[in-house]
RNA sequence: GCGGGCGUGGCGGAAUGGUAGACGCCGGGGACUUAAAAUCCCCUGAGCUUUGCUCGUGUGGGUUCGAGUCCCACCGUCCGCACCA
């Protein structure tokens, strides 16, 4: 009834002409995949109570909802069930606002938008020409990572130990021509700007800089012997230059495969190079391999001085220049190299008093000290040495600072057909020709097949055909779509403001963004929150928008577990598992209810299909009642630590949804008289609640607001008493706001309780006039007193001193001092 | 290996350097009922010689009148990254 009176009333629809103060809260938008799961409810619900609170607070917010609604599930669906993925997704977006609606979530339905339909991807497509046009956008050729399963592409964050995040295939190294976004021209940008975002988690902030991986060092050449050319190599420590013992080289550096034209043998290594494993315990536990080439190189600082050039498995064709100079005495890896080739290790750093020539230890000395055995650097720092070698080589001509960084373009080629057509035209005589913007959006076409694996698009008997937009001469469509992180890389800009011509206004989107309140999943920290940083950078940069950062505070919530219930299977000894609604509790014991025989209760952890240990929102919205299931979402558990999943906890939720209905059933007008200790309860309760939820302390708002429900319940019936009703009533419409709606108007309020104004607070009322003093004698708790507010020391002291049990823990000893804090505490120290 | 988080009752968790365990769950006892459910009340960190005392926030030190909180070292656990020069 209420959820239907939210809609008449367009009660959340966002208004960008108020003059009201804005918020703008947003959780990640959800995939479609068919359902919505309890991590969706729980972060809904997180919003759903702040963007509420917010608005009774004065606030006009905008909270929005949409669909991330691109990618390979539907596709996959495709395959497997022969439907049409448009179909099948928009099928679900249906359900899944169907289930969203149930839960009563306060959204601005109006701004709904789904990434799969030609209205937003065709300004995607325009927004992919404007950066196309201002440079950030080029086509190259390169070594990407290809899943075979997929048949797709996948970034370098798609890639997890060498498997597609997906699929889980082993990935395969491709020679393709590839559409990359300039994402590594903004990475001073992006890693400066973290130091700005005082809102977002550190942990999230510590793994875009790491991901970032900004290094400072000194690129220069090591010279083929009497030769004008050499072997450039990247260091970040170019102040151990004189512990050089040797120069390697990746695998697949060029240099060494020419030379391995020449050399079977060193060709044979290469190939054993490249079956070395990637996953985290191969690398662990891979040994150290190099082949000596017979080239030497000349040493920089010293011309006359001459180092072996290996080919080595450690070293990475795609970080740095692809080759190293070896210093074993202080870098770990060199030092297991040289070590098993016999390879001269010079120190050169003093280790403390240790600055012996040879270094004779296991471990690579990687902390700070003055340099030593390096002729006219010795005595200096670690820092003053760097300068200076960097300085001797740009005067030298043979080397520069450089700054390195691990962070590579973004590659966002997918050969897919469920995404985002690139609009670009192929053609024979123009080459790469830009789809021209009025002939926007490019639409993928609805007769598709998908009986064969690749990409659906190229195969499409029509649809690439087109002519060239600048010469008219045949040509072909790019049949390659946008990886869906680009979707979701402006999303929120979209929702801020709708034109039917552009991609957004920018005034509305001054008026509306950063994002206030950003919350969603931990395991977003790098890609999307990264990729959706770099648009809204590179879209300033192109002049569209004025803001540098998209989302102000960012809030990673933790995931919903749940404990497993399974028996081993005697036929192979796996367990095999069983779903909670299968099983029955007693007590500390669970019995499978089908056959009475207990089942063990494994550890609590993530919900997932395999283990069963999965409740599904609609069956417990029908059971308990959406108001039970959200308080349960925000109760007990702090709201970024991981939420325990349990029947008795939403049992206790539901029994207080049904107390509060009692309660509120309580209020009377007409009462009369006052409870002063009461007032003053509700006044702090409600001063509490508001910086809690500001905080997102939901747990900690829960637990005021039980006190006060306890409080009121106990309390006789007085003017007092039904102002605290009222005052609940209002401060768990965010949380219960069905029951809130029902309870406001069975107490004779009119219009709705989510339009009603947060309740205020009497400043007298929060400082108390009464408070309790802990006696302590030598710190230990010995009496407590219960005395009028702002007592002087003097005062305070004199009745502690005064106490019985004060002096029967002195048992005559002499007081040497008394602290005192006033209305909180009097240590007496003897 | 590097980076980050977390260790508090049977469980989830509270606690600006100032009464550890708020609040909820579980459990125990009682009231109401023919009985049950629901509801309400009381108890619920451990121990003891129980008007009270001792111990107690992963371990060991330290700072302080006073430490769950601050500092140092360690242990455990979870997450992220990783042959990044």
């Amino acid at each position: 009834r209420w959820q239907a009176a939210w809609d008449a009333a367009q009660t959340f629809r966002a208004d960008d002409a108020s003059d009201k103060p804005r918020s703008y809260v947003l959780e990640m938008f959800p995939y479609p995949s068919g359902r919505i799961h309890i991590g969706h409810v729980r972060n809904y619900t997180m919003g759903d109570v702040l963007a509420r609170t917010k608005r009774m607070q004065g606030f006009e917010v905008l909270h929005p909802m949409g669909w991330d609604a691109f990618g390979m599930p539907a596709e996959n669906a495709a395959m497997e069930q022969g439907v049409h993925p448009g179909g099948w997704t928009r099928a679900n977006i249906a359900a899944m606002k169907k289930q969203l609606k149930r839960l009563g979530f306060a959204l601005d339905w109006s701004r709904e938008l789904a990434t799969c339909e030609p209205d937003y991807y065709g300004h995607e497509q325009a927004l992919f020409l404007d950066l196309h046009a201002a440079g950030l956008v080029y086509r190259k050729e390169s070594a990407v990572n290809w899943d075979p399963v997929d048949q797709t592409v996948l970034a370098n964050e798609q890639v997890i130990d060498g498997r597609g995040w997906r699929s889980g295939a082993l990935v395969e190294k491709r020679k393709l021509s590839q559409w990359f976004l300039a994402i590594t021209r903004f990475a001073d940008e992006l890693l400066d700007g973290l130091g700005g975002l005082d809102k977002w988690p550190d942990k999230v902030r510590t793994m875009q800089e790491n991901w970032i991986g900004k290094s400072q060092g000194l690129r220069c050449t090591f010279k083929f012997v009497s030769a004008d050319h050499g072997i450039e190599v990247f260091t970040t420590r170019p102040d151990t230059m004189f512990g050089a013992s040797f120069v390697a080289i990746a695998a697949d550096h060029p240099l060494a495969r020419s030379l391995a034209e020449s050399a079977p043998e060193l060709a044979a290594f290469i190939a054993d190079c490249k079956r070395g494993g990637t996953t985290a315990a191969e690398i662990e536990t891979a040994e150290k391999m190099g082949f000596d080439t017979g080239l030497t190189v000349e040493h920089p600082l010293d011309p006359a001085w001459h180092v072996p050039v290996y080919v080595a498995n450690f070293v990475l064709m795609d970080y740095g220049t692809g080759a190293v100079f070896g210093c074993p005495a202080h870098d770990q890896r060199d030092l297991e190299f040289a070590r098993k080739y016999d390879l001269p290790v010079i120190r050169v750093v003093a280790d403390g008093e240790k600055t012996a020539l040879n270094f004779d230890e296991d471990e690579a000395f990687t902390g700070p000290g003055r340099i030593v055995n390096s002729r006219w650097m010795d005595g200096m720092t670690i820092d003053e040495a760097k300068r200076a070698v960097i300085a001797k080589a740009q005067h030298d001509g043979w080397g520069r600072a450089e700054t390195q960084w691990r962070l590579r373009d973004w590659g966002v080629s997918r050969q897919r057909y469920w995404g985002t057509p690139i609009p670009f035209i192929h053609c024979a005589t123009c080459g790469v020709v830009p789809v021209p913007k009025s002939q926007l959006p490019v639409v993928l076409p609805e007769d598709i097949d998908f009986a064969t694996p690749g990409n659906p698009l190229a195969r499409h008997p029509t649809w690439k055909h087109v002519p060239c937009p600048k010469c008219g001469g045949t040509a072909e469509r790019e049949t390659d779509t946008l990886d869906t992180f680009v979707d979701s890389s402006w999303y929120f800009l979209r929702f801020a403001s709708q034109p039917g011509d552009r991609p957004f206004d920018r005034e509305a989107i001054a008026k509306w963004l950063p994002v206030e309140q950003y919350i969603g999943g931990i395991e977003h920290a790098i890609l999307h929150l990264l990729y959706a940083r770099f648009w809204t950078r590179a879209l300033k940069h192109i002049g569209l928008i004025d803001i540098d950062e998209p989302f102000a505070s960012l809030f990673t919530q933790g995931m919903v577990t749940h404990e497993t219930y399974s028996r081993v299977d005697p036929a192979n000894g796996q367990p095999i598992y069983f779903q909670p609604a299968e099983v029955e509790k007693r007590g500390e014991q669970a019995v499978l209810k089908r056959d009475g025989v207990a089942v063990e209760i494994g550890r609590v952890i993530k919900m997932s299909k395999s283990k069963k240990n999965t409740v599904d929102p609609d069956e417990i919205v029908a059971k308990y009642g959406a108001d039970a299931v959200r308080w349960f979402m925000l109760s007990d558990s702090p709201p970024e630590r991981d939420l325990p999943w349990s029947e008795a906890g939403i049992e206790g939720c539901w029994r207080f949804v049904q107390r509060l209905w009692r309660l509120f059933g309580q209020y009377e007008p007409a009462a009369t008289g006052n409870d002063k200790a009461l007032d003053r309860k509700r006044d702090q309760t409600v001063a509490a609640v508001a910086s809690d939820i500001a905080a997102l302390g939901f747990n900690k708002a829960v637990a005021r607001i039980y006190e006060l429900t306890g409080a009121t319940e106990k309390a006789a019936p007085s003017a007092s008493r039904s102002q605290a009703i009222r005052t609940i009533l209002l401060l768990v419409a965010p949380m219960m706001p069905h029951l809130a709606e029902e309870s406001w108007a069975q107490i004779g309020e009119t219009g709705l309780i989510a339009d009603a104004v947060w309740p205020p607070v009497d400043p007298a009322l929060l400082v108390a006039d009464e408070v309790t003093i802990a006696v302590q004698v030598k710190g230990k708790l010995r009496d407590t007193l219960t005395v009028a507010a702002g007592l002087p020391r003097e005062e305070l002291e004199a009745l502690a001193l005064a106490s019985d049990k004060v002096q029967r823990a002195l048992d005559g000893a002499q007081v040497r001092n008394v602290i005192v804090v006033p209305d909180r505490l009097v240590n007496v120290v003897a």
